[in-house]
DNA sequence: TAGAAATAGTTCAATTTTGTACTATTGTTG
DNA sequence: CAACAATAGTACAAAATTGAACTATTTCTA
């Protein structure tokens, strides 16, 4: 799969998004298959809902290769889901990728931004020059760094239009 | 299809990622599935690379709708396609939506932030922010907004590494 | 208190996508 | 100049996903 959103532990099979986010909720707190696709529903919009026909196989298929378990079975045949050990260990090793998954954001980024067009070139440039230099801070001085694009960026509010 | 990446015109059919970018592609310069492909893998350095048995098909069916159409016949039964006018038509449409886009970008943005969690994000996402404030700013701010990040630009380059 | 709604999960035909085998043509190289 | 590589497209079985019909259970409301 060349999906833009595989999330790769590196040694074992690569995952993508909505079982990522299984296992991050999951970790969270043990909840249910309908509760899980209610959350993606709600915290996207409406924007982002896999179908039940991908969510409930999949939750299975991740109990079968032991990455989750029924924790208790509730009122309405309720079923609530939590991570097993090999499950946190998995999600930890994802987790432990990001700047990975940085570096798609960017890239999925960059595309936006191409076909939708900043038509300020010079703008744009300057962007990119701040974003390579804030990459560039050392992590015991990021804090710094923030709060001076924390400033701009309400630099940049005030001059903008009303929101 | 409850994609992550649809982009909608309004009226008319939705499109995803790779249809939106091909009708990009094709507006900057007529070129072959192969060079669409090829495109697609270059930019993203492989990290998405949908089928050939997904553009190919794509591209017929585009043409079926009159939204591409087959410009010219190279070598080794090459078909160079560009934008039909229709075709024109409708990417402006859904390039008019970018306000839909960049939010669904920062949605997907925060899901991951949620995920990942750590700084590296929060300070990429203040870049998102600014740039995405940054593009609102009218034309006759630009200047100002432009010494704002100038100014920023600075001062990260005063925290930095030395050159 | 019965009916409606929400909660909760299952099923699967239809659709979409993959990914690779395949064919074809031109350009490059030993 | 033949073999190889790159360019360029086609086909399609297998896999994945959708989305809605279906079943079941509990809660809510008129």
């Amino acid at each position: 799969m060349n999906n833009l959103w595989i999330f790769s532990p590196k040694k074992g099979k690569e995952r993508d998004l909505i079982t990522l986010y299984i296992f991050h909720s999951l970790d969270r707190e043990p909840k249910s298959g309908y509760d899980l696709l209610k959350e993606m529903s709600d915290k996207t919009g409406g924007a982002w809902v896999p179908s039940k026909g991908t969510v409930y196989p999949l939750l299975k298929s991740l109990e079968k290769e032991g990455l989750i378990r029924v924790a208790e079975v509730g009122k309405r045949s309720k079923n609530i889901f939590g991570l097993t050990e090999s499950g946190e260990k998995t999600l930890k090793i994802i987790r432990s990728q990001r700047l990975e998954s940085r570096e798609r954001l960017c890239l999925f980024k960059n595309l936006l931004m191409e076909i939708f067009g900043a038509e300020m070139f010079s703008l744009q440039g300057l962007l990119m020059e701040i974003q390579f230099a804030a990459e560039e801070i050392p992590a015991e001085k990021r804090l710094m760094a923030m709060a001076i694009l924390e400033e701009s960026l309400e630099k940049l509010k005030a001059i903008g239009p009303a929101d």
